[in-house]
DNA sequence: CTGTTAGCGCTTTCAG
DNA sequence: CTGAAAGCGCTAACAG
């Protein structure tokens, strides 16, 4: 029976390249003076070994490591899987490793997922929002690293925050709708209690109304999650209301294309029946027949900078700080 | 000036609470029998100093971590993020963490991820598919840790595999059409080099019509990665020429939801005047104003099955395994 | 340019 | 039920 011989160590490879261990771990990580030849050496040891770094050990070593935790409510909504992809290209050339977790919109959830990847010694935290438990909040403060809070500026970060005024985009979409001439707005939307940045929007719009001496004629809210199947229902039932809304302003673009195909299953012609408006810019929704008006939020910028962040300035410094990645009105064909 | 003071470990808590190390580590741990006394002693002591655990040293001392790595080759196709949904979900109850890495359809850059996945030692490895490079296939067999490949079964896994078959479901796909009367048969696909899968199934379809005396009348491939406008514009490109399929084909529902937004652009009616055809079974399909007709892919199960294979049977055995999630066609009402 | 020594903060093993 | 000693595999700090 062949004995599983024991896992490659820095020491083998020195050994095989009648160095010390030092130089090794020197060579692979690219640190300090080294001579040509013996570089060589000791890479061509490394190739005929197989030899792979170990970086648990290497970290407790240095306290210093490479895994940045992420900290996400869901995956099912594309505008994350966004986030992560822009924190995954931020990363890339630097040889870090995201290591998520997904709470699933629970706060409990996310206290219990932070401290986990706290106890991973991550170099930072990347978190979305700001709606955390106080004991997420504190244990964050306390350790010291770079915490990031992604999505939104509408509050004071930990340290910082990186994303966009959702209560703006509101404001903004309320105003360019009522510069194009629409006076009726109804309103379909989702669970705020899970999603805050919906609820900011939704007050920027209604601000946006009070200032033209207008108000919502109509709204329809969704108890769960976003999706199409959901915003293509609620509009229907807002529809049979008697408010004849000639603007109806969903929480996001999911919402939106479900109500773009409930239009085009009544036969009710989008712009001249019935003006839709969305939230994100998702592709599907420029994909569409008539391309829909919505409002651009640059999700993977967001998660790239979030990263470009901690990597230029890996220490926290004492004042938080906010950056605002904007947003812009996508006119489309729909409103 | 206040000094940074030094982290806290398992010896502040042991001070704290009167006990030894060990005795904290077990407790933390859930490991020997402990009387109720230290236990809540010691547990006071830990929620006191908010000592968070540094699973780092404790991988290193114990050699037995909670990392899982996944690698995936994108986050923008949906399909990817349900996969890490499922892992994610799979992982829930048990402590280990995902540490990602996206290899955007690169085999290079798949095998430098691999590397620096296995340097942080983790339990398990899942990866996507088969395609890897030599020394990607020989990196993961030495490491001896569990490796599980998915979404397809159509080739011999390193250890485990965990998905469907492609050119079933694409015979299964043609079969399904040819009992439905469709003779004409179009396809419309994105990059197949990029897209292993997506090629299995159409050599699946090919094989059906073949079984009939049939053949495609006409196909376009797009060159890029699958997506909505692509579909739309490939759509259109074939209708002008002359084949006049009564059926299309498409690689995936992302490429046939703008097959149909097409259609419903130029007044084609949907199954009388032309059928459509995707695979996947997305959300966004089935609320269409016509459900899409499609394969339902259980990516979420897929994700999902290979966690819970990990953690059931942590060791890998010699012989590899394959693990057929199915697939089921869904008949919607374009086709 | 290379090496020696001394830990990093835990957990394993063996005692009691 | 609790503890002491040893060491996981690497890197920081200091020599040479």
């Amino acid at each position: 029976m062949a004995e599983t011989p024991a896992a490659l160590t820095l020491a083998d490879v020195a050994r095989a390249a009648d160095v010390s261990e030092i130089t090794v771990s020197r060579i692979l990580r690219n640190v300090g003076p080294i001579s040509e030849t013996t570089r060589r050496r000791v890479l061509d040891a490394v190739d005929q070994t197989g030899y792979v770094r170990n970086q648990i050990a290497g970290t407790l070593a240095s306290a210093t490591s490479n895994l940045i935790g992420v900290v996400i409510p869901s995956l099912s909504n594309i505008v994350f899987a966004d986030v992560l992809r822009g924190i995954d290209a931020g990363l890339e050339p630097s040889g870090f490793r995201p290591v998520v977790g997904i709470t699933d919109y629970k706060a409990d959830a996310e206290e219990k997922l932070v401290t986990s990847l706290l106890a991973w010694k991550p170099a930072a935290i990347i978190i979305v929002g700001f709606d955390h438990t106080d004991i997420t909040r504190r244990r964050l403060k306390q350790s010291r690293i770079r915490v990031v809070e992604l999505m939104d500026i509408d509050s004071e970060p930990i340290d910082l925050a990186v994303g966009m005024s959702h209560r703006a985009a509101g404001l903004a979409t309320g105003r360019h709708l009522i510069g194009r001439g629409y006076r009726r707005f109804g309103y379909v939307g989702h669970d705020w209690t899970t999603d805050r940045r919906a609820r900011l929007r939704w007050d920027g719009l209604v601000q946006a109304l009070e200032e033209a001496g207008l108000e919502l004629v109509d709204q329809r809210l969704h108890g769960g999650p976003s999706s199409t199947q959901a915003g293509r229902e609620a509009l229907a039932t807002l529809l049979q209301g008697a408010k004849h809304p000639d603007v109806v302003v969903f929480s996001n673009d999911d919402m939106a294309v479900g109500g773009v195909f409930h239009c085009i299953a009544e036969g009710i012609v989008l712009k001249r029946d019935l003006a839709l408006f969305g939230f994100n810019g998702l592709d599907v929704g420029q994909a569409l027949p008539k391309p829909l008006s919505t409002v651009r939020s640059n999700r993977f910028r967001i998660g790239k900078i979030a990263v470009e962040q901690i990597l230029l300035r890996p220490e926290r410094n004492g004042t938080p700080e906010t950056i605002n990645t904007g947003f812009e009105i996508v006119p489309g064909e729909t409103a």
